[in-house]
DNA sequence: CTTTGATTTGACCAACTGGTCAAACTCACG
DNA sequence: CGTGAGTTTGACCAGTTGGTCAAATCAAAG
């Protein structure tokens, strides 16, 4: 006799059957209890026994749904860096030059308002140098970069906007939109009555007007 | 009879005694390997061993120069945040407004260009909520932003500058100035030929000359 | 109600990690 | 060259951590 009949699953997510209730519950449950503990902590810092306990799940248990901590930590970064890139893919190359960047900027920092924990995961990911989503950066992101600089470029060439660097100033909305989420804790130390989201999106909407207004 | 003579001293840095030769190459050469392993791999992810390591010594030997990872840790943020904020402090009230603005952007950009792990080692420390110097950030940080703050706001009254935010001025210049250091990684997979620093002066001028000068 | 696969768990393990300690070694100096 | 303070290390320890496993429990289709 070849082979006997299936050995006993031991993990969850079999072949091709479609995902439980109960899977597609727990599933969510561990994700977002891994993003909390993984944005706040880090890779290396970060605990199995944290994730499982703030997902509401024994260790083996959580073990059972994704096979390693790691597992859980680049099914996070790959939903991220993609999610990430939206705002950016939406610019408009028909749309009015001033009015597509501005608006990307609006976007950009409403997703850091909106899911700062993402912001953090990704932050602690590239200052760690990267070392899982290198490859990502230099083919997926670049091209997208790549793509919309040049479209600015183009722009600029027609008189549409004021000359900069595009890829400095992409760079730059990067910076400013993600450090409220990212520094959050250091802005709110020196700002503390207000929430520092309040004005932020007029000042960042002054300055890129200001830096890009067409003569 | 109350005590006998000094107990055999079990770790370096004796009552008032200068420190020998020693003693002072290889608590720097710890606290250059600790930099590099922090920075790159935050506190939790780097380990004694390879600071040890890396500072060329057995693990036993540089807990007899630190008492524990967190005193090395505390040593380096110690010393970090005054000289992250010495450009700050140098901005000069009797000095030309928008000049005196630049002459900080450019400090601090040289500072991220000159000491690189100094920002991430800030920066990871943020990112994770600060919870080794949530003090120093909301006392000694917060009152010299306040004091910059009002300066700045004194200078555009005069009509000196173009009115700002002037809280939300200086995050922006902390955020595009540690992000060439802090996100290196990113920003040399998307423009990998060139060395992202050679354009970055300039661009960042500029930014700030339109955003500022007086109408 | 029974069966079968999905889910959960307690017990366990090996590797790693921060830290200790007594003994050994080195060095400067009288 | 002897001596005591300063320096170094191998052996060790306890707590943590990622991960395994067999057995127990649960859910739902027949």
């Amino acid at each position: 006799m070849p082979s006997k009949s299936q050995p006993a699953q031991t993990s969850a997510r079999t072949k091709n059957r479609a995902p439980t209730r109960i899977q597609q519950k727990n599933r969510a449950a561990i994700l977002g209890a891994a993003l909390d503990v993984f944005s706040a902590q880090g890779f290396r810092g970060a605990t199995i026994d944290q994730i499982a306990t703030s997902a509401g799940l024994s260790k083996p248990n959580l073990l059972y749904y994704f096979p390693s901590k790691e597992a859980i930590h680049n099914t996070l970064l790959a939903g991220l860096l993609d999610t990430w890139l939206d705002p950016l893919r939406a610019m408009n190359p028909a749309g009015d030059p001033l009015q597509e960047i501005l608006a990307y900027v609006h976007r950009k920092l409403q997703m850091s308002r909106d899911y700062p924990r993402e912001s953090r995961l990704f932050a602690n990911e590239i200052v760690q140098g990267a070392p899982r989503i290198h490859d990502a950066l230099s083919t997926d992101l670049k091209e997208l970069v790549d793509e919309k600089a040049a479209l600015i470029s183009s722009w600029i060439a027609d008189g549409k906007l004021a000359p900069v660097h595009p890829y400095h100033l992409i760079f730059s909305i990067w910076s400013l939109t993600q450090h409220y989420a990212d520094f959050d804790v250091q802005i709110r130390a020196v700002m503390n009555t207000q929430d520092p989201f309040d004005d932020a999106p007029e000042f960042i909407d002054t300055l890129y007007r200001r830096l890009l207004s067409p003569p």
